[in-house]
DNA sequence: TCGAACCATAGAACGCCGTTCGATAGAGTG
DNA sequence: CACTCTATCGAACGGCGTTCTATGGTTCGA
């Protein structure tokens, strides 16, 4: 009854909170300062529930794959597991294209989040649906995983300054970046040339899907299938 | 003759010790402050030469990459293609291995660095002399790059705190991991069970050189050869 | 030889960050 | 009611990138 005088929070508001401040403004944009502004309380308070922004970032990405595991916990039970492999691959790579901050960070960690392992453990059981020896297989899935990680964090680069400084659409970005490609010395950048006019006009899911098919393609053809 | 008061710099030193601080300790090592002391002067001179810590760290790559160029220069004249893709590729990835930091800031970096772009473009022109649609060849060139890259990226990765502080040898490392693998629920994670073994020996660039095999081996089967 | 013009250097400060410390409000318990 | 334990928070610390302003040192025309 008596006026509240200080905030409350839990763990689940700390990482909603924390993840809705990824996906509207990036990593850079998680602080501890924006976090408890938007909380309501102190910075110090958040301390209580994790121990650095580390962590908060490590259960914050862990949170996302968690229920990405749920909405995918469909997938992997057809018939042909390279095609399941290539569903979860997919699906990875969107929520990695929806959340930069999270493929980025899927990158940087190197520890042993609960979630991250099962969905490594979940593409690694389709591989075991093939005839491949173990080492075949364990390198299977860590090439797959480091391609769909790689690219879905070297695509999910924000812009250079310049280009949110102008105000650009994100079509015209393209446009501009290829026009730079031809501006470039022939002699010296021929293979630049070449493909300017591709350049200007791919889209980078179907980058995507091209290599990881080039990727499936030879995992299929060790398996001899 | 009089005694000299003041340091004296040039792009090429501050580079030059850019790169030396960022080989001895990684990214995070170079500030500003460490920089200047290094160069025996102060912080502010740095910005003579840079207008930004994004900026430095942007030359100090195209630097790199520019050394790395000339290394290979008789890389891209052999008599098969994907042979030279290889090893393009595989030159890469040792810079990569070699300086962490640097595969890391690649991946970082969407701009347009001179020798970035020689590099994109030197193996580019191996796809060329392949018979494959311009289409094909940006989507090949693109997965390989994003591959070396990524990979790289995420392999570079340093080890968590808790093994720097144990002083623990490199070695031990992937057997403590592979350990932790073990001790998993086998039900839950049984993927992780079945390639443990595999795990606890393996060897980075092994396991970059299979993946990059696999899409070698899809490019070479594009173009029907 | 002098002084103006310019290049290059640097000290000090600003604002932001992650993190720590100590104080304390409020709920639960006898 | 007193005691304990949980959770909250204001204030401060040290380090960072960056900027501002002053000034040392050099060059060069008159």
């Amino acid at each position: 009854m008596t006026g509240r005088r200080r905030a409350t929070h839990s763990l689940e508001a700390v990482l909603a909170e924390a993840i809705a401040l990824l996906d509207e403004a990036g990593e850079p944009a998680l602080t501890f300062r924006a976090l408890a502004a938007r909380l309501g309380g102190g910075v110090a308070s958040i301390y209580w529930y994790v121990s650095s922004r580390d962590e908060l970032l490590d259960r914050a990405t862990d949170e996302v794959m968690g229920r990405l595991l749920e909405d995918t916990a469909d997938l992997g039970r057809g018939p042909d597991p390279v095609a399941d492999l290539r569903a979860l691959s997919l699906a990875l790579f969107d929520e990695m294209r929806r959340r930069p901050w999270f493929g980025t960070y899927m990158l940087r960690n190197t520890g042993l989040q609960p979630n991250s392992m099962l969905m490594f453990d979940r593409l690694g059981q389709q591989l075991m649906r093939l005839d491949l020896t173990a080492k075949q297989q364990f390198h299977a899935v860590s090439s797959l995983v480091n391609y769909v990680v790689g690219v879905a964090a070297d695509m999910a680069q924000p812009p250079p300054q310049e280009f949110l400084d102008s105000g650009m659409e994100p079509d015209r970005f393209l446009a501009v970046y290829a026009e730079r490609w031809r501006a470039l010395d022939p002699d010296r950048y021929p293979f630049a040339h070449h493909v300017a006019d591709e350049f200007a006009v791919h889209d980078d899911e179907e980058v995507f899907r091209s290599g990881l098919d080039l990727l499936l393609a030879g995992i299929r053809a060790q398996a001899g299938r």
